[in-house]
DNA sequence: AAGCGTGAAGTGTGATCACAGAAGGCGGTC
DNA sequence: GACCGCCTTCTGTGATCACACTTCACGCTT
């Protein structure tokens, strides 16, 4: 549980972008024309920075590294990521459009906050979309995705008993994209993803209890259910699983206060305002 | 029928976002330094002009103005909306990620095209949704809805009788997302919106056909079940007329042919490459 | 005449600059 | 001592520039 709010305190340690790239001076912010790119820089594709953006940006959001609530500045996530603001501007636009992230009203960006309404709200749809996404996997399921989820599950497990809640959130959400990417959905998967982006920072923050009283034997009745080629059981095995999480997290109300209202948990984290005395 | 052809042809003739702003030089693109933003300059709010570009792209795309598959130019839509590239970048990295616009194996930016396969999946998640937003609003109608959605009726009946497909459009989504904003849900109509926009262009060029057989009986259903206060029967209702749309689109396969394949259609869009003779 | 290289123009991406507005410390005044 | 205004700094947004890459017309060569 130390190490969970270590990486609560350490909120922006995550490993920069910049180590990706050639050495170029290592505060130097890139000089303009043709001494950009010299020829020892590593290759770089198109888009890849505003992929390598977001793919930080939401292992930072699923593992906690920011508090709801918390406002994130274009400029110090660049110059953490060690690029320019201008791949961080496009992420932070798209996860704007989706609701990961709001505008607060005095124009910056924060962490969408949870509220109840939200929250079950959020609840109800991922139940109706993961259950689709689920019966259609089940539809196609082959004894190597069962094969797979199983050892997926099995390492689940091990975390759970280490009590490894890093472990654990990865793993879980390997269980569950492995089984809607066999869905062979072209749009479920993206949907599903997005939903639980925007839950992702509050569920972390719900699980910081030392004594989780969650265990993942909803898995063991999906799993089953796969084995039995049932479609329908199958969604009422995922729908299941997601209540049973959701009442665990709800029971838990006092999260809601870290993560909508004025609280002070989010009045704990440092205004990200470091003003320099002056002169 | 002839409107819409029209309409295909200058398929890029919508307003421009010049005329809002002050006049600064009709083609000037607006100086740098302090002469960028004279105080006769209309007043613009903080992301004003994103908004702006986001509205008349997804007006452009609900409407037929952007076929599938044609490729959309930063530099060029920038240019016809009378703003710099910025804006129009943002938009489309949202829509990009929404899934609405895709990027093409070169890297430019086009309308997603619809195969039958996603088309199947697209109708089926909306169904859920949509479904589920309904069900939602019969909870907490009103009479004032109820009277909202029959004057939305009424004039969309009357632009059935007068063949005015544009105004069909615009009030059946006016019947549909007044109804699923009464849910009071905060994200299910983005969601909804999202996948509507997805299916918009390829739609509109679906109803092409002079003698379009849908006529909006499934809103007089929904209507029914919303007096009635029968949220069950709400959302079979609206299921129904999804259901009973799309049905109606997948006959027409040919369509399918404008919008996926390397089909004749698609290439009768005009490059939008105009070259200069060299000199 | 047909094929191919060249180069200009167009593409999205990333970086930098400029600007208006918000936030809050600092010095002044009452 | 408390309040008010300035002023520095930071915020996101829009604009412009630079770069790598693609595309395609032109003009040369075979």
């Amino acid at each position: 549980m130390d190490a969970l709010t270590r990486a609560v305190r350490e909120s922006t340690d995550f490993p920069s972008i910049s180590a990706l790239r050639a050495v170029k001076g290592a505060s130097v912010p890139a000089r303009r024309g043709s001494s950009t790119r010299p020829g020892t820089d590593a290759v770089r594709q198109r888009g890849e920075l505003q992929l390598q953006v977001a793919r930080l940006l939401r292992v930072a959001l699923m593992t906690g590294q920011f508090v709801p609530g918390q406002t994130l500045s274009l400029r110090q996530l660049a110059a953490k990521l060690g690029t320019s603001p201008m791949p961080v501007r496009a992420v932070l636009g798209q996860m704007i459009a989706s609701g990961v992230l709001e505008t607060q009203p005095n124009g910056s960006v924060a962490v969408a906050r949870m509220t109840e309404a939200r929250f079950t709200e959020l609840t109800r749809v991922r139940k109706a979309l993961e259950g689709m996404a689920a019966e259609m996997a089940c539809r196609n399921a082959t004894p190597e995705l069962i094969s797979e989820l199983e050892k997926i599950n099995a390492r689940l497990y091990r975390s759970i008993a280490s009590r490894d809640i890093l472990a654990c959130l990865r793993l879980n959400q390997a269980f569950h994209f492995t089984l809607y990417s066999a869905s062979a959905s072209e749009i479920l998967p993206n949907l599903i993803e997005a939903l639980w982006l925007r839950a992702g920072p509050f569920m972390y923050f719900s699980l910081t209890v030392p004594e989780t009283p969650w265990n993942a034997t909803g898995h063991k009745a999906v799993i089953d259910c796969l084995r039995k080629g049932n479609a329908r059981a199958t969604r009422l095995a995922i729908e299941r699983e997601i209540a049973g999480s959701a009442t665990l997290l709800l029971k838990r109300s006092d999260a809601f206060c870290t993560a909508s209202g004025a609280g002070a948990a989010a009045a704990e984290v440092p205004s990200s305002r470091k003003r320099v005395p002056r002169r």
